[in-house]
DNA sequence: GTCTATAACCGGATAGAC
DNA sequence: GTCTATCCGGTTATAGAC
């Protein structure tokens, strides 16, 4: 069920070649428009060969995430090796994202719907993309720590995975922005992560105290049941 | 591409076989074991009759939001009716919408990721399910209306379709619900009504005048860009 | 044991005769 | 408005090649 791993050096070669095919496919005619035989094809397999490596035409949509992942932290990694200020990370990280995906634009929102079927292996929510979404969790705990911002330590528990959430909710709004040069997305990440870093300096207001522990604890148990 | 309503009292029984057939079967084995053959077969038509009356299986799903939205209408009337307090008006109706379409709890996952789809002819930001999303926005403002809560007009102005949103995100934590009587998703319901009426009423302080106009403006431009 | 190929299966969708 | 026959593409079974 799970993606398998060459063994061989021959393997390797075949496995890569088709990702690639798939990848420059996808980016071509989008995702429902390329079949497995174009693939198969084009990276010089037979189908059935395909289904060596890959177990679903699916799976090669969890690869093509990893891919983008490691080209988003390659990309933000001068940002937060220098800025200090919260706000200037978080925007720099999440615009990072739309940036890198940008290429695929086009095929995201057929992945996107592919993606949010919850028997799906691929549901961002599930078991199968726990690791690299434990990875992305992660990235936004540094983003968090490695700032100057003093968070309470509540809220901090819960800020990453919060911050990951909000950064698919920015991708679903990139899928559907026909706007020149995605400059709409741009704006929305400009203007939502400075709203974020605002409300989190209200939170020790005493009158929020209340909600904020409503939210913290809300936050907590969503992501307890559905996730962990 | 839009579906056919039928010109005479045979076609009027066809088309109901085919959607009465295609709602118990998704009922008892969910959509995608579901087969348009198996469908054809018990509303006693042939597979390519099927496709007369609705262009693809999607489309079926189309005829069970509209279903289960009348049921929803119904259920919350007399709630509508005699309830003053914002937070139970919104509480009330939140809660029928899970209860209303529990019966389809088990095909929810694939429809709504069917639905997720920006390119779906069926997607809740799109065109053709805009009628639809009309009504549930207006639904929401009615609860908004009748209830006793004074809400500022520039908050007023965007709450019905913020509510739709929310109703939205309910929705997507309910599909993976597994709780017995899907107790957690009724829990969530509560925190969360609760916490959207205590914010409406705090949207008045001065230190939150800044963080309101950004949040109401963003939602404007997002609502206007993609739904208008 | 690792890889690759061929042939088939299954189900959504369509064409076109009646 | 209904049917039969067919296409098309994801997936699988399985036999062989290295």
């Amino acid at each position: 069920m799970a993606i398998v791993l060459p063994k061989t050096r021959k393997g390797e070669n075949s496995r890569a070649a088709i990702l690639n095919a798939a990848l420059d496919l996808f980016r071509e005619r989008g995702y429902e428009a390329t079949t497995m035989r174009a693939i198969a094809d084009l990276a010089g397999v037979s189908l059935g060969g395909s289904y060596h490596y890959f177990p679903s035409k699916e799976h090669l949509v969890l690869e093509f995430y990893r891919h983008t992942h490691e080209l988003h932290l390659v990309a933000i990694a001068p940002l937060l090796a220098r800025e200090k200020d919260l706000g200037s990370r978080l925007r720099g990280t999440v615009r990072a994202v739309v940036i890198t995906c940008e290429p695929f634009h086009a095929v995201a929102g057929s992945i996107f719907s592919t993606v949010a079927n919850p028997s799906s292996p691929l549901n961002p929510f599930g078991g199968a993309a726990r690791p690299l979404r434990e990875e992305v969790v992660a990235l936004y705990a540094e983003v968090v720590k490695g700032s100057d911002a003093r968070i309470p330590a509540d809220i901090a528990e819960m800020l990453p995975l919060t911050l990951w959430l909000y950064q698919m909710a920015i991708l679903y709004f990139w899928i559907f922005d026909r706007s020149p040069g995605r400059l709409r997305t741009l704006e929305v990440i400009d203007e939502t992560t400075e709203l974020i870093v605002r409300l989190l300096g209200l939170a020790n207001l005493p009158v929020l105290r209340s909600s904020r522990k409503r939210i913290l604890g809300l936050v907590r148990s969503v992501a307890g049941g559905s996730i962990a």
